[in-house]
DNA sequence: ATGAAAGCGCTAACAC
DNA sequence: GTGTTAGCGCTTTCAT
């Protein structure tokens, strides 16, 4: 274990108080008698026990961070800003780590409550079955900041406007003379699939461009097209993306007409159904172009080099917690502040842009 | 702020031992009350300061994780694993987030330390020079399991055998023909770098076939022109991993003389071997072999699908948690404790042995 | 079978 | 300027 005041005090022959003041650096101690001690406290390598002053202060610098499987793959980006941002601003990160059923969800979020976290930041996967657990939350008047806009919360969300992104990207394959264009989606209700889906339709009626059903598939685990709710598979988040993605290509390959381009849920949607054209000897850009989002790491090294949207994961994490610790110090009007942060096109070579520029 | 057992006490006028004794299911209290309190219990959703019951048991069921950049993509399944391996043991998970420098390294752990985390799992980049931090952790008495074999540290260990994967993974090749076989690895001086190249050799030399060193490359990351500053992401390891194989494979290509088969640090590092051979028209598996470690999801969707060791990582987790909570207990003898697991092989397309069968 | 009281390490209000 | 003291919410020993 390591020292406490007490020890240092006795040893030091001055008390508690003044040992105190020196630690917060107030002007009322001999300086002197500072200096001496400053001195003591690194030679013994003095480490104040957190735990005791999170007790007393009712603050522990700790922030949860939740939403079913919080460290999936998909969200590491995320989870490294905000683990990074909280760092720079002297908070520490705990992570409620659910499989995402309503239930473990709640247990998570009390384990974090009971651990004094000063505030919760969600980043799920958008499901609205997660949504009571937060309003929860918001009514124990915990600070609360959502990483994507949640239906009938009425919370500070600092989130990328995927609507507006997948407009963009639609509208960049428009641009590029596409007219027949699919959409490859996640079969959940989430607000990610949601929002993807408003976006396209968007940039699809704005052009006057048909929007073909068979062409907008929302993959389920059983490669089926159709959602399945009774599916109770709790670990349905363990397939991969690329899978999903593989899956949806081969069920929109697999029609008799086809789109010439497809817009993905996410890169690995987009690589998993680059493999599957691939396989179908559907060429890709020629024949198919592909599109996907975040900009992964593999997006820039997939076979044929990804089309994508480079979200601002940086901004991301910086502004949530930095809005979350204004909100726990009180420094903020009790309107929640909601900030949509724009996703930034990348174009590489499965969309076929460059394609067209060589002709 | 929730409840305390001050305020439930008052309200059902019973005393603070007697609740303690219904909260820990001790026997001694009169059948009526402890139901009785157990209801009102159930309703007013007590749910016990895990802070102030640290602080008085010296105990917060706390796990640390350290190691430069813990979460780092290549580590995310360990993590995974790590978490719910706690979860499942009741504890929670905080994560040291360091760039890497011994410094910051140090930082990390005196602030989990501070929190009192009852004890650390090393989950790093192997690199020599976090070793005095470990040190320091066991010197202190705090149980510490390590998830690579650290030299000069006697220390609880539960890891993959990279060496005895990579002997296997060369023999593969080896057995499939290969004679001219190259590596490809990471600059640092970790372990991770070091017991592959240990293996690699270990292989060639028993099969007696040649090493030759132009075709072992330790790429660095300035093996060419870019790197990342424009995100603001100014550390080496934020350079992708598929980066570097792609570096490292076009160093090889280059060569006069080249290898017919790679084996790569990574999965990542060989889907960036790939590309390069890919755009330097070099057919995979046909002219060249590319072998990888970790058999990420990515592996199975790449170009060519990946032949590549599987690592048990769920069973790293599970075995490091249950191995530290037991020393956390003092179940243990002081002995350390160093249990080696082994990857399985995982045979894809990229090593060319389905393509020897069809011949 | 139940209650009272001490104390974990820290902070802050109050006294000297 | 410096020292003393009363808790934060919990567990545990000792009385009753």
């Amino acid at each position: 274990m390591s020292l406490t005041q007490h020890e240092i005090v006795n040893q030091l022959g001055i008390s508690r108080g003044t040992l105190h003041r020196i630690l917060i650096g107030s002007p009322l101690v001999k300086a002197a008698t500072r200096d001496r001690v400053l001195g003591e406290l690194e030679k013994l390598n003095y480490v104040p026990n957190a735990i005791a002053r999170g007790l007393k202060m009712r603050r522990t610098n700790t922030l949860g961070i939740i939403g079913p499987a919080a460290i999936k793959m998909a969200n590491i980006d995320k989870v490294n800003a905000l683990h990074l941002a909280s760092r720079a601003r002297g908070y520490s990160v705990m992570f409620g780590y659910s499989n995402g059923s309503p239930e473990e969800d709640a247990q998570c979020i009390r384990e974090l409550r009971a651990r004094m976290v000063d505030g919760f930041v969600a980043l799920g996967r958008g499901l609205p079955e997660n949504i009571p657990q937060y309003q929860d939350i918001q009514k124990a008047g915990i600070p609360f900041v959502s990483l994507y806009p949640i239906p009938g919360l009425q919370a500070d969300c600092v989130y990328v406007d995927t609507r507006s992104a997948y407009a963009e990207l639609t509208k960049h394959l428009i641009k590029l003379g596409h007219t027949k264009i699919g959409l490859l989606l996640d079969a959940s209700a989430s607000q990610f699939s949601v929002n993807r889906e408003l976006g396209f339709r968007d940039a699809m009626t704005a052009a006057k461009l048909p929007i073909v059903d068979d062409w907008i598939i929302h993959v389920t685990p059983d490669g089926a097209s159709e959602i399945n709710a009774e599916n109770g598979e709790t670990h349905i988040w363990h397939i991969s993306d690329y899978q999903y993605g593989f899956w949806g290509a081969s069920l929109i390959l697999a029609k008799r007409q086809r789109p010439t381009a497809i817009v993905c849920f996410s890169d690995e949607f987009a690589i998993g159904a680059l493999r599957a054209a691939d396989l179908a000897g559907v060429r890709v850009p020629e024949d198919l172009a592909l599109v996907g989002y975040d900009d992964k790491d593999s997006a820039k090294f997939a076979r044929v080099p990804l089309t994508t949207m480079h979200q601002p994961d940086n901004e991301v994490g910086t502004e949530a917690v930095s809005l979350l610790i204004d909100r726990i110090d009180g420094k903020l009007p009790p309107k929640p502040v909601v900030r949509p942060l724009q996703a930034k096109l990348v174009v590489r070579d499965s969309c076929g842009s460059r394609l067209a520029k060589k002709r």
